[in-house]
DNA sequence: TAAAATGTGTACCGATCAGTAAATTGATTA
DNA sequence: TAATCAATTTACTGATCGGTACACATTTTA
């Protein structure tokens, strides 16, 4: 008997993982465990080991926030965009029951490992947000600052929901940061 | 040669230590090589390991934020406590370049070692900020309100701070915050 | 079907892990 | 000065760490 994988079909498991135990928790023991994939199978897909499948796991990241919130952002009907980000952002994060691998790993000397990775994905979001509130109105300094408090706001919102295990907190906070925009831009 | 230590002096130690590494990345060598103190020294003050390490950690920020943040706003003056606590804080975390260990520990595993310390760390200083926007004018729901947005933005300000590397977020971040809090009650 | 390529499982490596034990140091007390 | 006691250092344990090697199973190609 013998199961085959491919490796988009680890990716995801890989970053339950890292989110659940951390990238020093997540030790290659705990990984085989928690996936039943054998040492072997995870050194044939990421030869670099862990640092390999933490690289992979946030390049999966990246992709999915660049098709589902970056692009639409940029392109989009801006007001339309912004709306759905919150819509989107709060399904992804499980309404604050699952957190941001990368906020987290930007917390410890984790950061130094993906320092660009981590760099990227917020400048990304939150130049996107930027665009999108100054197409819908908002003057170059403004959406600056919203932008900022915006994605601020997720991150903060995930830390408090977590530590009061409570996800009300998540979701009031959403709704909060998104009456804020939507006030900025009429 | 023999340096003597008190447990006092090493909390302070660890504490960096811990938020440096977190509490998985910080390994018992680890912390020896960083401090200098050998582990019988260590297991000399905390029979029960890393655990009572991190929880000595915790009592002493507990102990920090009790008399520095919590107090003053539940029997000070609320507006210059409140006034005070954005300056504590700021100094505090070093203007986004120290993160929160209680934040941080809440967003992975460690938070059910440390469940208790983690929510009450919160739920107090949301309570007591609460307590002195109500003092100030602020009728309760939207005590609660600003107050969860206060701790919240200060945790997410610390999380996109530490991933841009860039201090003028926090302080900026931190700035509007405080506006916003002090708008509420004029 | 035969050969080659792709995955998988297992045993193993040296290094490091958390934790223990005991000898030793230096200050305090009698 | 002698005895006591807290604190430190050092050496050690068994378990686990990340990573490697290689035999074996399965699929794909020829």
């Amino acid at each position: 008997m013998k199961t085959v994988y491919e490796r988009a079909d680890i990716v995801p498991l890989l970053a339950q993982i890292f989110r659940e135990l951390g990238y020093e928790g997540a030790t290659l023991s705990r990984i085989t465990e928690r996936t039943g994939i054998g040492k072997g199978s995870l050194y044939h897909f990421f030869p670099g080991g862990k640092e390999e499948m933490a690289d992979a796991v946030l390049a999966a990241i990246d992709g999915w926030f660049e098709e589902a919130v970056y692009r639409p952002l940029r392109h989009d009907d801006a007001r339309q965009a912004i709306a759905a980000m919150w819509t989107n952002v709060s399904e992804y994060f499980r309404s604050g029951r699952r957190i941001c691998l990368v906020g987290a790993f930007a917390l410890d000397d984790t950061r130094e490992r993906f320092s660009r990775a981590i760099r990227d994905y917020f400048t990304r979001w939150i130049d996107a947000l930027r665009l999108a509130l100054m197409r819908a109105g908002c003057v170059e300094e403004e959406a600056q600052t919203l932008a900022e408090e915006g994605v601020c706001g997720i991150q903060g919102a995930l830390v408090l929901s977590r530590a009061l295990r409570d996800e009300t907190v998540f979701t009031r906070s959403l709704e909060t940061l998104a009456m804020r925009l939507e006030a900025a831009t009429r």
